[in-house]
DNA sequence: TTCATAGTTCGATCGTAACCGAAGCATCGC
DNA sequence: GCGATGCTTCGGTTACGATCGAACTATGAA
């Protein structure tokens, strides 16, 4: 009855609600305090304290001391990686949290999953990166072709220095409101941070969804055709 | 505070032991009882049997009846992944069942995951796959050549048949005692299977390790060399 | 029919962990 | 120094769920 590593405990760490949504939030990838944590886990600061230094033991945390704040990101991407993973596997066995519903639409068309886009610009973006034959599909992996290169630098971004990092390109990332891939990797995060940078989008305060402006749409839109 | 698929639920349904412990065991890949499964979670069967249910209620787990006994699996192959990419998440972070230890040899030598050949031998198995140029590796995903697909007919397997189910036939899975990738989809299935009925080995009654028979064992590793 | 085995349901116990109030540190601004 | 803010630790309560004994249902064997 004892094989293998200790599933049990990760999933009783994520299996509490609290912790869950705290986790939930910091898939969003931007660093949170405990105050703000307990927030969105729905419980005061003591909880939130005992509960985000149960994930911290368990590794799936980490926290930075600035001033007075305590700032929590998670761990590294495996952990997002896995959240995602688990929020697709919910999704399709319909583990909603609240009844059906339309949920928030916004949501749906772009959210940040980490450091990447994702929803349905995000699964959108991929498919017409792969439709150019900038990006290959081989089975579940991803691949950037030598066209995908010229192209991404026209757009201002250099492969060559996110090369340098150990991080793995491109990788795909189920997506669970739409059920298909989308795309992770270093030159997932790229691309986005591209668009914040050029004002097209822009991140809401306390959600995971992103805000395209009109003229981000247009651009995005454009670049990214769906081919009919 | 509520966005997305409810990560909690299955969380929690992972997060006890004794459920975790049955969820492990039936990575095996073949059905258990109910009484069966009372043993691997060191349990009675009064207790096992209300896990069940929760289990099979929420989509882990299906159940058959036959005769007086009922035999349950999981659900299909993504419960199997999602428990896989657990364990080597656990792995990753030391969350090992019991202190240190050297653990179960004949399990990192060679076990079933799910319906493929985990461990030392699986890893080694794609490796030499990929070595020999049976099989691409594009970024995380695999892709079997045309050579391959000769090669493999000469073994005995026919990927033409395969290729008719709709499940992928090339599939990477994180080992979590190598920490590396072997081979899952149907291929992967074929392969072990293809193994299993050479009586180059057999599964064990009650854990998921492969025992290789000696002749078995030089057959592997002469199909399977490692480049030096 | 009767007995045995496999499994579920009921009822009650018990432990653990989530929770909050209050007190205790730490850091910032003044 | 002082108070205010952010967070943790302590103590005690509470609630949920895991557990098992016992009773009940179902299938099979004799």
């Amino acid at each position: 009855m004892k094989e293998g590593p200790d599933i049990a405990q990760i999933g009783a760490l994520i299996g509490d609600p609290a912790r869950a949504n705290m986790l939930a939030a910091l898939t969003g990838g931007r660093a949170l305090t405990a105050t703000e944590l307990a927030g969105v886990g729905g419980i005061t600061v003591q909880t939130a304290s005992t509960h985000l230094a149960k994930l911290e033991a368990g590794g799936l945390l980490t926290q930075r001391k600035q001033g007075r704040h305590r700032y929590f990101t998670l761990a590294d991407e495996a952990v997002a990686r896995l959240i995602e993973s688990m929020m697709g596997f919910a999704a399709g066995r319909g583990h909603l949290r609240h009844r059906p519903g339309p949920k928030e639409p916004a949501l749906r068309k772009a959210r940040i999953c980490y450091d990447h886009l994702a929803g349905d610009y995000g699964v959108r973006m991929l498919d017409s990166l792969i439709a150019s034959g900038s990006i290959e599909a081989v089975g579940e992996g991803l691949a950037l072709t030598e066209k995908g290169e010229s192209d991404l630098k026209c757009i201002g971004i250099d492969v060559g220095t996110l090369r340098s990092s150990r991080r793995p390109l491109c990788r795909s990332c189920l997506d669970w409101s739409e059920r298909r891939a989308h795309l992770a990797g270093s030159l997932g995060k790229a691309l986005l941070s591209n668009f914040l940078d050029k004002g097209w989008a822009r991140r809401t305060a306390e959600s995971r969804s992103v805000i395209f402006s009109p003229e981000g749409d247009r651009q995005f839109l454009r670049l990214f055709p769906v081919d009919a």
